[in-house]
RNA sequence: GCGGUCGUAGCUCAAUUGGUUAGAGCGCCGGUUUGUGGUACCGGAGGUUGCGGGUUCAAUCCCCGUCGAUCGCCCCA
């Protein structure tokens, strides 16, 4: 008999247990307070969705769509794909579940994301995101309070000291197409003296030289056009507002002029909060303005902004959450005080005290397994216990313990 | 997709210039204690040294390939 060859995790994907589950946790659960402190409401859409829905949304010639989707076609032959981002997946549903009858609309979600790159620490091919939006408000409020709460969130899990939100300002469509024009055309007169990657961008998406960090390209990226100087009136005065709504608010922020967007349908406001303790991986949030990216997908004029963040990256941010503990291990000896047990372990959990108990073992075993569980009290049912219809309570850090009967025990361990 | 580093028990790491039964701590299991945990002491299980080839009398160590992790690039949150 040949022996059988478990198989392996998929590459990029992580498995969970313990500290590294707890965290994760621990991040969500913070995630799911903050939204509900602004307002935001829960939303839950597909992993998988149509091709078509990335594929227009963040552009056909993006890295993301032309090599990092998982993409296959199902057993009725349609193109599908999961979805390696959440806000096209989310305008798509705006557009045919009718949700534009409730814009603006202050949605969030989270959950798996797929993208077939090269894994690295914070960075794999399944991984989970943190996700706001606010669809159908063109006001720069909205922006402001989107902001708030990515602030909230970062200081409720204790890391808004060590990252730093930088801002950027794209404009509206107009800016954002003269300063694209002139970017294109400085970068062009420079073509010799780029690098590589950069003259590839020139082409699919140029904006991106400016932050390249290959040191050829440095100098041409500092000397390009500034987006301030493109900028029309109205977006100015967007910027402003978002700026002065963040002061109001008393968040700090640096610009960023150089903060730009990979994906084409991103206006106005662009931001990330930043940290250096993640090597490469310092982006811990980011999002911005894509007031553009609901009439790619064949809707309305639509202004929308939002942002994401990677629970991975969060999680190895935060201080290592408390285990979970239990309040009471029951602790049986024999037959009759295991019946007994069945029904104070019921008792206990319906009245919402934490309770275990062992599948098997002798005493000394169970009480070590109590030990270990962190549990403050054990109930330990033997012969005599049975025999006069008690139980004996003992509290684990002080070592005291006294007989009870078992209706007490709710009342007692509740005082 | 590109380049660098690394891969030894469940975990963190040892193993003299390539040399014979690959070790330790923690963890796990059992015992000292058949109605009492944390500490202590004793004992035990657990490795085809990631996998596959090659060089050599001999490979954890050298070479090639492959898989994986990791760092940077790319991309992106």
């Amino acid at each position: 008999m040949s022996k059988i060859e478990t198989p392996r995790p998929i590459r990029g994907t992580q498995d969970m247990l313990g500290e590294a589950a707890l965290r994760f946790g621990a991040v969500v659960d913070a995630f799911d307070r903050v939204r509900r402190l602004y307002g935001f409401g829960r939303v839950e859409v597909p992993v998988i969705e149509p091709t078509a829905v990335f594929a227009r949304s963040l552009g056909e010639t993006t890295d993301v769509v032309s090599k990092e989707m998982y993409s296959f076609e199902d057993r009725g032959g349609e193109s599908v794909t999961l979805r390696p981002e959440f806000t096209a997946g989310i305008c798509r549903a705006y557009l045919t579940e009718g949700w534009q009858q409730h814009a603006p609309l202050k949605i969030a979600t989270h959950g798996p994301l797929f993208r077939y790159e090269r894994p690295q620490k914070g960075r794999y091919r399944q991984f989970h995101q943190l996700d706001a939006e606010v669809i159908g408000s063109g006001e720069p409020q909205a922006d402001v309070e989107l902001l708030c709460l990515a602030d909230q969130l970062l200081r409720e899990l204790g890391i808004a000291d060590g990252v730093t939100l930088t801002l950027n300002t794209l404009g509206d469509g107009a800016t954002r197409e003269a300063w694209r024009a002139a970017l294109i055309a400085h970068f062009a007169k420079h073509r010799g003296e780029l690098s590589e990657d950069s003259l590839d961008r020139l082409d699919k998406n140029p904006l991106r030289i400016l932050d390249s960090k290959d040191p050829r390209d440095r100098p041409i990226a500092d000397a390009a056009p500034e987006i301030d100087d493109y900028l029309s009136a109205e977006a100015g005065a967007f910027f402003a507002a978002v700026t002065g709504g963040l002061d109001a608010a008393g968040i700090a922020w640096t610009r960023n002029a150089r903060l730009v967007r990979g994906l084409d349908y991103y206006r106005h406001t662009a931001f990330e909060f930043v940290t250096d303790r993640l090597g490469a991986q310092g982006t811990v949030l980011g999002g911005g303005r894509y007031d553009g990216l609901i009439e790619a997908l064949g809707g309305p004029p639509t202004p929308a902004v939002g942002w994401a963040a990677g629970i991975e990256r969060l999680a190895m941010l935060i201080d290592a959450p408390d285990r979970e503990r239990i309040d009471v291990a029951v602790v049986p000896m024999g037959e009759a005080a295991q019946q007994m047990a069945l029904g104070i372990l019921a008792d206990l959990r319906r009245a919402g005290i934490a309770t275990d108990m062992s599948y098997r073992g002798n005493m000394k075993k169970r009480m070590q397994k109590a030990d270990a569980s962190g549990a403050i009290w054990t109930v330990i049912i033997g012969d005599d216990e049975v025999a006069n219809g008690e139980v004996t309570l003992k509290h684990m850090a002080d070592q005291t313990q006294c007989r009870i009967r078992p209706d007490r025990l709710v009342e007692t361990l509740k005082g």
